[in-house]
DNA sequence: GGGTTGAGCATTG
DNA sequence: TTCCACAATGCTCAACCC
């Protein structure tokens, strides 16, 4: 059944080794002719440019199995011993956690795409229909399944597995207006559910179950039934367990139209998940499940804990975790946090070309897309990915961070430009363009907690008399605040302790630079940037405080830094009080370092950005940084891992690294 | 030692 | 005839910087 077994590969039937994602078990696939949908794949790929990047990925998977083996096989009785002592203590840990007081549901659409497509157009029943087209189709329906034809498979293979398959397309607004019919449904269980994408959700229902004395299948089957009654006959499965990890693992069982109830207690979580194949796991997918198989033996969640030791000599500690967790059923139980999008982009697949006229005119629609799409959404970045995909498959990316944030085209394709002009000549069949690092990325704002903008408005009452502008600021640098910070920063204005006073202090020299980066956006979505914000700026304080300013001459061809109040830069809206002399000296520096490295480099430039990182460490030195980087190790703890290293040398191998 | 940035890769739907 | 998408997220590592 599993894939992974059928690795010993005749010579006559050469087919048996193409491991593609197509025939690994999906629901509704039972009793496919899994060898002849494995042949005909790999008749249809053979020799094409895409079957040999596969098979070059595929080497290179083998090469990470072998070098994983000959570490294993390097270690020694006493390392292991010492490594079983880790993972015993990880387990104590671990089981302290254990939370069996929640009910969790986890909702999946039947073939969302495909039952959309089958209720607005009833002549679809009962025949093999796809989502998508020739190149690649989205999903299929059940019909279409019991050949071997699934989401993400290429339609023109697709085709060959089943010769009447019938072509939708793709109908995004469609889907929505359905999606959001279900979502209907299921806020009435969980007003906070989690929405995991258009066709699936997570909904946290012990209080419903509490309230209306029902067990979390009654609950479930409710909920079905009214998706199915609200939706005109869209059919969905769940799952319901302790937490998210097994409520999802449950959805699948009973799929189409079924669900499957986990009990909440240890042991019966514990052999529900002693047999579970890896593969079952959300976040372990094929490259993950052959290096634990191939290498570790690893097949079952139970062999995650009877081979903990292994686990934690190869892997990093967050990955070894993650395994250990799902080996003892551990998963996430807590209400999330509310997530905020951390990129947005858009990518293109087209006849491959070297053809730099044609790569730049493709480049240019896609950064006009993009901007489109920042606009509508009222979001501005800082960080640009160029992404490509050459003629042979291969991936490659180049990043660049900008001085500023930005969401306009020409700005995109400006850096765009340099970053694709610096990889020709290539053939390449995809570009895709990404930006990341929002503004937003330190607006997670919630009103009702403290601030340290409050505080310092406390403490100095010569501030008293903040006009209309100055309290927007202190909304803005609210905002600044990450969920980390607001959480260290959650007092009481009235009675504050000492050590809370002195980590309110500390978090004022730090704030300084998030306001900096805040007030650069504050105004959204009115997308100002650079020169006409800060015009904006100084249009809104000329009335009452213009005259009240220091001037410090920092440069002559340039505007000359101003403390407004005495208090805040005129240039980029930091504040420091008179009173912190080397710092305010710092900044005036730090500004004409910018100015004359603008003067270098042309403006708003960054494609060299050592020299530039030395400039804009300096200014953050200056801060202590407490603050973590934004939505990296925090949301580790929140999010489920998707790929999991070794501890060492993952690049040593593979050594592709381009710089 | 710890933070940032850039690159590569895995995973998901 | 058609010949393997798109969007988003997060982990890890190396190099660099303070």
């Amino acid at each position: 059944m599993d894939e992974g077994e059928s690795s010993t590969n005749s010579p006559s039937r050469p087919w048996e080794s193409y491991n593609t994602v197509f025939t690994n078990a999906k629901a509704g696939m039972e009793g496919v002719d899994k060898e002849k949908v494995q042949r005909i794949v790999y008749e249809m790929s053979k020799g094409s440019k895409y079957f040999q990047n596969e098979e070059r990925k595929e080497a290179l998977m083998k090469q990470k199995i072998e070098h994983m083996r000959e570490r294993c096989a390097k270690l020694s009785a006493s390392d292991l011993s010492n490594y079983q002592k880790v993972v015993d203590r990880r387990i104590l840990e671990l089981e302290a956690t254990r939370d069996l007081s929640r009910v969790w549901l986890h909702v999946d659409m039947d073939a969302f795409y495909a039952a959309v497509e089958t209720l607005s157009n009833p002549s679809l029943k009962g025949k093999p229909m796809a989502v998508g087209g020739l190149s690649m189709i989205s999903t299929a329906n059940y019909e279409a399944r019991k050949f071997g034809v699934r989401a993400a498979m290429p339609g023109f293979i697709a085709r060959k597995l089943c010769p009447d398959l019938i072509f939708v397309p793709v109908d995004f607004p469609k889907y929505t207006h359905y999606s959001d019919l279900t979502r209907k449904v299921f806020r009435n269980y969980d007003p906070n559910f989690i929405a995991g994408s258009l066709d699936e959700a997570y909904l946290d229902i012990t209080e419903v179950c509490r309230e209306r004395g029902l067990s979390g299948g009654e609950i479930a089957e409710e909920l079905r039934s009214s998706v199915h009654s609200e939706t005109g006959g869209l059919t969905c499965s769940a799952g319901v367990a302790a937490n998210r990890l097994l409520a999802k693992v449950c959805s699948d069982i009973n799929k189409p139209n079924g669900q499957f109830v986990l009990q909440n207690d240890r042991s019966t979580v514990m052999t529900f998940i002693s047999s579970l194949p890896i593969r079952k796991i959300g976040g372990i997918g094929k490259v993950t499940e052959h290096i634990l198989k191939d290498a570790l033996g690893i097949k079952t969640c139970e062999d995650m804990v009877l081979k903990g030791s292994l686990l934690y000599a190869l892997f990093t500690q967050s990955s070894a975790d993650f395994f250990l967790a799902v080996g003892l059923g551990l998963g996430k139980t807590d209400t999330p946090e509310v997530r905020s999008r951390k990129s947005i982009s858009s990518e293109r697949t087209f006849a491959a070309t070297g053809d730099e006229r044609l790569l730049n005119s493709k480049l240019a629609e896609i950064a006009e897309m993009l901007s489109h799409d920042m606009k509508k959404e009222g979001l501005m970045a800082r960080t640009l990915t160029l992404k490509l995909k050459t003629a042979s498959f291969e991936i490659r990316s180049r990043a660049v961070s900008l001085q500023r944030y930005t969401c306009s085209s020409e700005d995109i394709l400006k850096h765009a430009t340099k970053l694709l002009k610096a990889e020709l000549p290539v053939s390449i069949r995809l570009i895709g363009l990404r930006m990341s690092q929002f503004s937003e990325e330190i607006r997670h704002s919630d009103p009702s907690q403290g601030t340290i903008t409050k505080f310092i408005v406390q403490k100095d009452s010569s501030r008293q008399n903040l006009d209309d502008n100055d309290s927007f600021d202190l909304d803005a640098s609210k905002n600044c605040l990450s969920n980390n910070e607001r959480l260290s920063l959650s007092y009481t204005s009235h009675d504050t302790s000492y050590d809370q006073l002195k980590d309110v202090v500390e978090y004022e020299e730090q704030s300084v630079t998030q306001n900096q980066e805040c007030k650069k956006e504050e105004k959204r979505p009115q997308v100002l940037e650079g020169d006409d914000l800060l015009r904006k700026h100084k249009e809104s304080k000329s009335d009452t405080s213009a005259e009240k300013t220091e001037a410090v001459s920092i440069f002559p061809q340039m505007e000359p830094l101003l403390w407004v109040d005495g208090y805040k830069c005129n240039l980029c809206g930091i504040e420091l009080p008179p009173s912190f002399v080397e710092e305010r000296q710092e900044h005036s520096d730090f500004h004409l370092a910018q100015r004359l490295q603008n003067e270098e480099s042309g403006p708003s430039s960054s494609t060299t950005p050592t020299s530039k990182r030395r400039i804009l460490g300096k200014e953050k030195a200056n801060s202590k940084t407490k603050k973590q980087k934004p939505n990296q190790k925090d949301d580790s703890k929140h999010i489920p891992i998707h790929t999991f290293f070794t501890k060492s040398n993952q690049n040593s191998n593979d050594g592709t690294q381009k710089k």
